[in-house]
Parts: C-alpha cells; structure tokens; sequence
DNA sequence: CTGAAACATGAACCAGTATTCAACTACGGT
DNA sequence: ACCGTAGTTGAATACTGGTTCATGTTTCAG
C-alpha cells in the first residue's frame, strides 16, 4: 500500500547534541509491523473523515494500538499527514509515469496516463482527501507535490516536442493544464462517480488534448 | 464584493408554529451594514486561516464586532462557510460566463473565458481557500458548485457543436477537464505567481483547448 | 540468562474555541 | 416622547481531541 520511506525526518540530521527530533523509525520486527498498521489505518481514517474530523485515538483504535504507540512513530497528527502526502505522490507518479513513457508515442501516451490515473484514483479513494486537503493543512507539501509533478511532465512535453510529436509553445502551462484536466476528471468519474470506463473518458480527454475542439 | 443573496435559509420558510430557524436577516440599515462587515471580515479570516484555522472570535474581531453580533446573523461557523461558498460560485460565474458568451465565437470565448477567469482570481485570492476547501467542509455546496458550472458548460459546448463550431464529443467530460484546467492554471499563475500576464497563459491554454498538441 | 533499549499502554492534562445567554442600547414608527 | 423590536455585548459554558508521561512489557545482543 505504500512505496517510499515514509520518514518524518527529511533532513537526515548528522550533528546532535540535543537529542533533535528523536528518531522513531522502528529497529525491530515488530515496531516495522505497528507502524504499518498505524499507516493502513492513518489512510482509512484520513480518507474516511479528511483531516480535522480524524481523530489520532480512532487511528490508533483502527490500527489496534494504544494511544500513546502512535507517538512512538509521529511527532504528531500533522507529521503523519505529512507522511502520507509524500507517500501517496509518490505512488501516483510511480504509477502513471511509467504509463505514459512506455507508450510508442506522446499522444497515445497521454490516453494511457488518463485512464492509469483514473484507475488508480478507483483503487485509492482516499487520494483527494489527503493530497487535496493538504493544500490547507501542509501547504508546501501540496505545493511540492504538484510543481514536482508539473516539472517532469513539462520536461517529457519538451522532449516530445524534440521528436517531432507535438507542437511548440510554453509547456509549463500545458503541464499545468493536461494536469488540472486530469485531476478534474479523476474527482468526477474516478471517485464521483464510476458509470464510465477510465478508457471511455481518457478517449475523450486524450481527443482534446491531441486535436482540440476545432472541428477537422 | 458580494452578489447574490447570502440567506442561510435557502427554503424560504412559509408556514412555521414553531420559530423555525429563526430568519436572521438583517431589518434595517444598521444590521444590513454590520451584516456587509462580518461577512467581509469572514472573507479576509477564511482565505487568510482556512477553514478549521479561523476563528469566529477573529472574525467578530476583524469585523468590529461583539462575538454574539455574529450569531445574530449567522447560526454557526458552518453557515456563513456555506453563505461564503454560494456567493464565491455566483460571483465566478457571473464575471466569467457572459465573457465567454460575449466572444464571436465558442474558440476565442474559451480564450477570453480563461483570461477572465486568472483575472477573477488574482482578485479574489480567497477563493481557492473558500471554495476547494468546502470540498473538506460542506461537500455537498462543493459539488453543487463544480456540478453546476459544468453542467452549464456542457450544454453551451453543445450549442456550439450544434452551430459548427466544434467537433463532437462527451461535452460533459469536455466541461470537467477545461474546468479543471481554468482551476490549476488559476492557482498556478493567478494565486502562486503572477509573473506572467492572464492573456498570455489563456492563449497558450485556449490554444490547446482548439487545437491540441499534435504538430501542424 | 540478563539488562538495556524498544515498544506498549491509556488515564489525565490542557489549550483552543464554538456557542449560549442575560443584560443593555439604539432604532423607527406612532 | 414612548415603546416594542432589532441589534449589541462579552463573560461563561461546554466540549473536543491532541499530546504527555509514568509505568509495564517485549525484544535481542552479548
């Protein structure tokens, strides 16, 4: 359910002569096992209610665990929210990146990133309710998710456009806008509302992006 | 700075044994105008705090108001969020929508539509932390905003394939994704930055919109 | 086996703040 | 001028939930 190292302590501190933020990475088996379990159940919960409404005593009640064990992982409510941002943005670049490069081309690789984003979106209802509400409660965190994103995508735009594939013209707005588009239609028929295919909609998304409104 | 009616009782209530929700409208000019103060005063606190961040306290502070006056006109912190929520919407899409229809045709309308829209923001920066954020608070008033405009938007994109305008197509996944594009290139270049003039960000974005990004 | 480090526990603490309310003042029609 | 209604006030109330901490248990290297 997760991909990266989840640690609250980006930077790793070398010096210390207080004690600095105590490390809580877990050193056994079992700590590695609980803070798991904290983390599935971090997910549920933030997903379930958004931030505000979560509560630390339901995560740790979900997760089986006292009270007093999360602090035994996360400094805070905040830390592990912060966590979970990171993790999630990652698992969605590591999900939908790959989709896209390893099609034979730019423009069917955005048809295929639509619909991998659409359907990770079904499989992780919870994405929104944590990247998106990050904006509000760790604003850099929503900020670097998002321009970290726009950065790669505009820099394989510009690479495409080296190959010929698609046209010239500022590629961090259309970075920007392919990506608005894409979040947009994952709320409305990824979590919203699952009538549609992922494909039927990425076809008719990847259709605009390709060759606009104008009639042929 | 305001536009529609900001009544919390959406249901105007006719009959009513018991006082009801007891109307809070303001009856004369001395409530109108406390009313104007508190409510702008909740704009500054909730695009300056967030939702959860602000306080009634600071609002009544800010507006120059005893606590209690809020609750003359406003049953809870939740209420005036949602006053705040409907109004915001109005106001998007009374400044936005005749710019579009006001344009000789459905292409250049998109163009002059996202310029509009950049523009709105950059004087409204308390929008995205208004209405983005009632997605965590008021889901219902979230939807209803998005589902709205798009709705409309679908139906005047149909108009337009109707005139020859544009192509055929899902018109209702085309609203979602130009809707999510206006809102991302409207944080983006309208809240983060604004280094960049509305009208070159449009172009690029409506040209994408017209004609997408395969080469000429 | 053994002791120190890891980990677990949950009652108690505490800070913040939404909401209430009883007393008071200004307004506007008559 | 007078009175009922509208509006104002802010201290007090009530409650929620994040965080701490002293105590107890488990793990594991030596």
């Amino acid at each position: 359910m997760n991909s990266t190292d989840l640690s609250q302590n980006g930077h790793a501190s070398a010096d210390s002569a207080v004690p600095a933020t105590t490390d809580k990475t877990p050193r056994t088996s079992r700590g590695r096992k609980t803070l798991r379990a904290i983390l599935d159940a971090a997910v549920e919960e933030f997903g379930a209610r958004g931030y505000h409404e979560a509560a630390i005593s339901r995560i740790a009640q979900r997760a089986g665990v006292a009270i007093g064990s999360f602090y035994t992982y996360f400094d805070s409510k905040e830390a592990i929210f912060r966590a979970l941002v990171a993790d999630m943005s990652a698992q969605v670049r590591d999900t939908v990146g790959p989709v896209i490069l390893a099609a034979p081309d730019r423009l069917s690789g955005e048809r295929a990133g639509i619909a991998a984003f659409i359907g990770f979106v079904r499989e992780n209802k919870a994405l929104y309710r944590i990247i998106d509400e990050s904006a509000f409660v760790a604003e850099d965190a929503y900020r670097k998710h998002y321009l970290d994103i726009a950065q790669g995508y505009a820099a394989s735009l510009t690479e495409a456009h080296g190959r010929g594939e698609i046209s010239d013209a500022d590629m961090e707005v259309r970075a920007w806008a392919i990506m608005g588009m894409n979040v947009f239609l994952g709320l409305r028929f990824g979590v919203w509302d699952e009538s549609q295919t992922p494909d039927a909609v990425a076809a008719v998304a990847a259709d605009l992006i390709s060759d606009g409104l104008r009639p042929r």
